[in-house]
DNA sequence: CGGCCACCTTGGACGAAGTCTAAAGTCACA
DNA sequence: TGTGACTTTAGACTTCGTCCAAGGTGGCCG
């Protein structure tokens, strides 16, 4: 555990974060200047195959890390800001998909993305 | 509708097909060897404004286009080797998300993706 | 204590995907 | 035929991400 290592550990703290890597570089510049990009970069990766961050690809653009990564749920995203909520949907969408849409595959795991548009930006 | 559209067109054709903006110049040079990287993304960019091509983000890496735009459906992927099906689960997700999860956002749109192994990998 | 070694961090080069622009080409129509 | 709107093109540029070689750091053992 090293000083950079703590730092983006600390900056990936909280409810409904989802921030790219440069926005985590950013925020651990602000407590640590001398952090490079590619350490941090470096972290993600070992949390990600820790399984302690999850990646989500919500916009088209870049991925984004999800601290919550121990309570299954899902993402709820705006569509003029790009705000994300975590959500928790009741229900289980493997069930919905029957047999005869599974082309034989071995299905394990489902993504789900609601999309709207938030409070603030609809005022 | 020029010769360098009609191709683009004709390459986003069938059943289950999600291309990448490479990929579908690939196969639209094959049949038009002079069309530019530069008009497949902006053909690419209209079909996607008129609602006739659907940006799919199955993968964390390139956009992919999908001409089945008219019959709503979800996507199921291979965790290995990235094929994509189209598939119609029962049910409907939105009626899964409640009010007390909505944060007060306006829902009106949910993507969801099925992840797993498909028989070709698995074998 | 001092040297060694494994591991970590860094900056910059590199690569992939996508956007933008200026210039040239095409085409309908007056 | 000449004009002007629209389209296409090559390549520069941006963004996001990966890779690498060099140097730093810190634990451990003689
Ligand atoms: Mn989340
Ligand atoms: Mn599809
Ligand atoms: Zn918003
Ligand atoms: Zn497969």
């Amino acid at each position: 555990m090293t000083a950079q290592r703590r730092v983006v550990a600390e900056v990936l703290d909280g409810e409904h974060v989802h921030l790219t890597a440069d926005e985590v570089h950013s925020r651990a510049v602000a407590k640590l200047p001398e952090i490079s990009r590619a350490t941090v970069y470096n972290t993600l990766g070992e949390l990600v195959s820790l399984g302690e961050v999850l990646e989500v690809a919500t916009d088209k653009r870049a991925k984004r890390y999800d601290p919550n990564a121990h309570r299954p749920h899902h993402h709820l995203v705006c569509a003029r800001c790009g705000a994300i909520k975590d959500v928790h949907p009741t229900g289980n969408p493997l069930a919905d998909l029957p047999d005869s849409e599974r082309f034989g595959f071995t299905v394990s795991d489902v993504e789900v993305t609601y999309r709207g548009v938030c409070p603030n930006c609809a005022a």
